[in-house]
DNA sequence: TAGATTGTTAATCGATTAACAATC
DNA sequence: TAGATTGTTAATCGATTAACAATC
């Protein structure tokens, strides 16, 4: 494990790596060279040996990376050999769906708490929990342990609830409203934002004439 | 318009402004300065200049930016100013919240098709429009002249599925399948992985200890 | 040993930041 | 004119690519 700061880009790709070694393995392959990584995940193979490099040794000159090992290394440096305990905040469509999204308890994170100021769903179940009130929020932070959320309520009113996670003590959080959340340091964030992907893709077309 | 090759995070930035913009207009503000700029977006004023000297100038030295006038460079820029035909292909849980996303219609994103091969949600009505079966879907993109496609498919089915769609000459794809798909030269196509977005954030966790 | 492929260093490329002349 | 702020150029920083010695 390295010092210096890895890129963000390089996360991504170990991500992407890391699923298509599933995948691969899946197919009954278990040794694979860089240029193999390199083809599944579309990059250079310079760039696979090069963002394996920020964290260790992984291969055998001449011969490649086992499937197996590699798996199991690139599983330990994404956090994905835990389980990290999630919290849903705002039951709406997406919330929902995203509760119900197979993909996460998978990987090891468990939704294990859901919040919605809406009483017609306080006490509903969603997934494998039971959706609580607002005023529960911090309880339910501290009693589950619970180190991540996924915040899914409307841009007007996500900075106040980020305010209140991060005073619970969240320590990571994912964002689907469309605003500038402001954390303060230490705090992980990250913006997943529809209307922006959307935008890149029309400005690429309107680009490409 | 500039020939080029635009960064991505740039037109990414360009969107955050844009969406400053409208905050900051509702609020009456009608002259602003690229440092104002700068703080509402947590970038450097350097940053929103060189920014926007992709496409033109549109401000004044000594002066600033014309709200107004800025706010409607950005929307031309970036296709907020047109409408863009969009059909979703597979109305799970995830694409029925999509559908009924407020922000994408406001934006110009008109949601106009949606497929599903489950016979009990065909015919239902999803938002506006009304699900069709799978055998409709190269029909649809033609007498919609339909440009995006919202893919919320599993992942199995996603290659086959953006063929069938890029063969009826869908223009732009965003995926949220968690896999890697491959699509000719000059169709856009972005990924919205929700797996990968949580590997980052427990990545960055366990860096910082 | 000969062929293959890694890990790593150096070269290249691209994006961000700093600085400042232009100009309102 | 003096103060402010842009647009743009040059300097810096960081990430990707190419090349190759190490070594299985």
């Amino acid at each position: 494990m390295n010092v210096y700061k890895i890129p963000e880009a390089t996360v991504m790709r170990l991500s992407i790596y890391s699923r298509l070694l599933s995948q691969l393995m899946a197919e009954g392959i278990e040794t694979l060279s860089s240029r193999d990584i390199a083809r599944g995940a579309g990059v250079s193979s310079a760039q696979v040996r090069k963002d394996l490099a920020y964290f260790g040794t992984f291969g055998t000159r001449g011969v490649g990376y086992q499937a197996e090992e590699l798996q199991h290394c690139l599983r330990q440096i994404l956090g994905q050999d835990r389980q990290w305990n999630t919290m849903v905040v705002g039951v709406g469509r997406l919330g929902w769906a995203l509760v119900c999204y197979p993909g996460f308890y998978r990987k090891g994170f468990n939704i294990c708490a859901a919040i919605d100021y809406n009483p017609f769903l306080i006490g509903k179940k969603v997934g494998v929990t039971v959706i609580s009130p607002p005023e529960q929020m911090e309880e339910l932070v501290k009693t589950h342990a619970i180190q991540m959320a996924l915040l899914t309520v409307p841009a007007s009113e996500a900075q106040a609830v980020t305010d209140r996670l991060v005073a619970a003590g969240i320590k990571a959080i994912l964002n689907f409203a469309p605003c500038v959340l402001r954390v303060p340091h230490g705090v992980q964030l990250r913006n997943v934002d529809l209307t922006i992907n959307m935008e890149l893709l029309s400005f690429n077309l309107i680009q490409n004439h």
